[in-house]
DNA sequence: ATTAGGG
DNA sequence: CCCTAAT
């Protein structure tokens, strides 16, 4: 039936030995390839050479403070919510964590304009995550670590004594932050001393912020001042919004992985067609994970951990990573699955601060995302907080219909746990406004007074970039299109991670200084935006050497949690259309021309790889041969399976043939050579 | 760059 | 999906 009518083509292979592909140069498609990557390479090696000694230096000091706090959290109240999942399926942000805290998710639903033109965003790791760290490139994850690590360490290091002035976080607050991050987020006094406040104002010149900042650097998109609405997530992803083009059933869908559209490409040439951004994203993602890394220093056991926290969960096998033993890394090497398909889920969930008890008051207001706090003022002018509870940043998590509320819980918990270990920084709230001035006192602020206690909020958020609310949800377009805190992910914004750079730059250079100050480990964004950065901090840590300048310049410092975002690729389901598309190519192709098939079916579909076309062909003949009750995912017709079976069974067979074929055409010709001798006449197999 | 398979 | 080996 439709296999057969399918399969001629197959079967005219059949008559004539098959050819199951084409000449190589035909297919050959060159790409010039470039030069520079020597240059990367020493740089990146500098830089892990840099860092390894930064690492051993600094970890002590950058794992001693943890300490006996007797914080408690809590995570049990987190607050889940379920979308509906009509037929748009919400878009997930993975911002948040990973690379995701990098990118925190603003996920425009810009659904295009045109009809035509379905613009889908989506978290995309492959897209935006990976070219991200390309841009940054460097750091992260595993491998990249090395990049991060030396920062905090050597902020660690010179400012210790800072830290040890700081409060100390609630446990798991530190421990997800895994040394060193977070460790000095905010400061509790005990007593008398200093006011939390003053404590504050310390951290900020001994831009304690940064390193958190540094590691974390995740623009902060998703802020978690809640009373932003935040213009992120939810977007629509229409079903159909990519199309089955005529016969020859190509699927045109947008891969979230581009930023522009590219419905009804007209270039056929896959790699010609390919955007310059793509290759560089793929040259740096190559090199992310090769070789190169190996010669990276092996990053210490706290290191690791924390770096793990935010960057994906990595693999046992990653050289590099063999030393990551951190307790809760088994968390933590589950995020990736964090991100699976189903509904989105927004939680919130708070962290006991184990602080001087007070009576605590619910936040200014319901939509406050702050903490509860309650302060007041001691006789000998000192500000007393009490934070109940932190809020902790819009998180998005996926899961089935069909997960269990346990697995949910620990969704929730990674999540969080990713969240704090990317990187966390406390913003604080006055009046529903953010105090970006870290230099202003408390008085100055107006926080002094207990009466406006109530109008007092802290809130942690994944990012180091301040921009004001606003920005977020007043022109998000303008804001995507020019800071890079805003990408994510799901962001439609999906150039070359390299134009991103370039493009973003002066941004983050306006902005917070960011490539400095990262590089200093000194001032925090809002620090540097309002140009507090005092000598002093600036002393406080040497400078790098400027050797490392070309890499740090821009990528590895400011987003250095890009590169935790090499991470594996989100999951992405192929849809029954994308199916069919499927088993209608090979049908026609056969097995083992995954790269034809690409082409004829899944052209434009640049998040479907000639591997994932053979990964799913190959799932497909599996699910096709399993009982419908051990199927799981979205049903695919039986009808689709049977043709797969029938592909497959003739393809099989056809690959027996030509096998047998060759064997037997290189007996005969062995046969004939040995026992004719050479240069006699050869014998003509006759094949079929 | 592709293919084929194992993980 | 990822990773690798082999083409």
């Amino acid at each position: 039936m439709v296999l057969k009518k399918r399969l001629n083509y197959g079967f005219n292979g059949f008559q004539v030995p098959f050819i199951p592909r084409a000449p190589r140069s035909v297919r050959r498609r060159g790409l010039p390839k470039k030069a520079d990557e020597d240059g990367d390479v020493c740089a990146i090696e500098l830089l892990a050479s840099l860092a390894g000694k930064l690492l051993q230096e600094g970890e002590s000091s950058a794992c001693s403070n943890a300490s006996d706090g007797n914080h408690q959290s809590a995570f049990g109240q987190g607050v889940v919510e379920q979308e509906s999942q009509g037929e748009a399926k919400p878009l997930l942000t993975e911002g948040v964590h990973h690379g995701s805290c990098a990118e925190s998710t603003f996920v425009t639903e810009a659904i295009s304009q045109n009809s035509s033109h379905k613009y889908v965003s989506q978290a995309e790791t492959d897209g935006v995550l990976e070219r991200t760290s390309v841009t940054n490139h460097v750091d992260c994850y595993g491998k990249t670590e090395p990049d991060i690590k030396p920062e905090i360490c050597k902020w660690e290091d010179k400012v210790g004594h800072c830290s040890s002035r700081l409060a100390e976080a609630p446990q798991n607050f530190r421990e997800s932050c895994n040394n060193g991050n977070i460790i000095n987020l905010f400061k509790q006094e005990q007593e008398a001393g200093n006011s939390g406040i003053e404590g504050s104002s310390l951290a900020g010149k001994c831009s304690l912020k940064d390193p958190v900042e540094l590691c974390v650097n995740s623009p902060a998109v998703i802020n978690s001042d809640s009373k932003v609405k935040s213009p992120f997530c939810k977007g629509t992803f229409p079903n159909g919004s990519f199309s089955m083009y005529h016969s020859d059933s190509k699927l045109g869908f947008r891969d979230d992985d581009e930023n522009f559209i590219r419905c009804n490409k007209i270039s056929t040439k896959l790699k010609a067609s390919r955007p310059p951004h793509q290759i560089a994203h793929r040259r740096i993602r190559k090199l992310l994970t090769s070789k190169y890394w190996k010669v990276a220093p092996k990053l210490k056991d706290c290191e690791l951990s924390r770096s793990d926290v935010g960057a994906k969960p990595s693999y046992h096998k990653r050289k590099t990573c063999h030393s990551f033993e951190r307790g809760h890394h088994d968390t933590l090497f589950k995020r990736r699955k964090f991100f699976n398909r189903g509904s989105g889920l927004s939680a919130d969930g708070g962290f006991s601060s184990g602080s001087v008890s007070n009576s605590l008051k619910k936040g200014m207001d319901g939509e406050n995302p702050s903490l509860s706090s309650k302060q007041h003022v001691s006789k000998d002018s000192h500000v007393k907080f009490s934070i109940k509870s932190f809020k902790i940043p819009e998180l998005y998590i996926e899961v089935p219909e069909t997960a269990t509320v346990g697995s949910l819980k620990r969704r929730v918990m990674e999540a969080v746990m990713a969240i704090l270990g990317g990187g966390v920084h406390v913003g604080v709230l006055f009046e529903g406004k953010k105090v970006r001035d870290d230099d202003r006192t408390l008085q100055q602020t107006g926080l002094s007074c207990e009466e406006n206690i109530d109008n007092l909020g802290f809130t942690l958020e994944p990012s180091s970039f301040q921009a004001s609310p606003s920005i977020y949800v007043g022109d998000p377009s303008a804001h995507y299109e020019t800071s890079q805190s805003t990408r994510s992910p799901g962001t439609p914004v999906l150039d070359s991670g390299i134009t991103n750079v370039i493009r973003d730059s002066p941004m983050l250079t306006n902005t917070g200084n960011l490539i400095e100050s990262n590089h200093e480990s000194i001032s925090s964004p809002a620090d540097t935006k309002n140009d507090n950065i005092t000598p002093d901090s600036r002393a406080l840590v040497a400078a790098p050497p400027r050797s490392t300048e070309p890499l740090a310049m821009v990528p590895v410092n400011q987003k250095t949690r890009r590169s935790e975002l090499v991470q594996r690729r989100t999951r992405r389901p192929f849809s029954v259309s994308e199916v069919e598309a499927l088993v209608k190519a090979v049908e026609e192709l056969g097995t083992g021309r995954w790269r034809d098939v690409k082409l004829l079916a899944f052209e434009n579909a640049d998040h479907r790889t000639y591997v994932d076309l053979k990964d799913k062909w190959k799932t497909l003949v599996h699910t096709a041969k399993i009982s419908p009750q051990q199927r799981r995912g979205e049903p695919v017709p039986q009808e689709l399976l049977d043709r797969v079976l029938g592909a497959h069974a003739f393809w099989s067979q056809q690959q027996n043939v030509v096998k047998h074929q060759a064997a037997t055409m290189k007996m005969i010709k062995e046969a004939s050579s040995s026992d004719l001798g050479d240069g006699e006449a050869i014998i003509q197999p006759v094949v079929m």
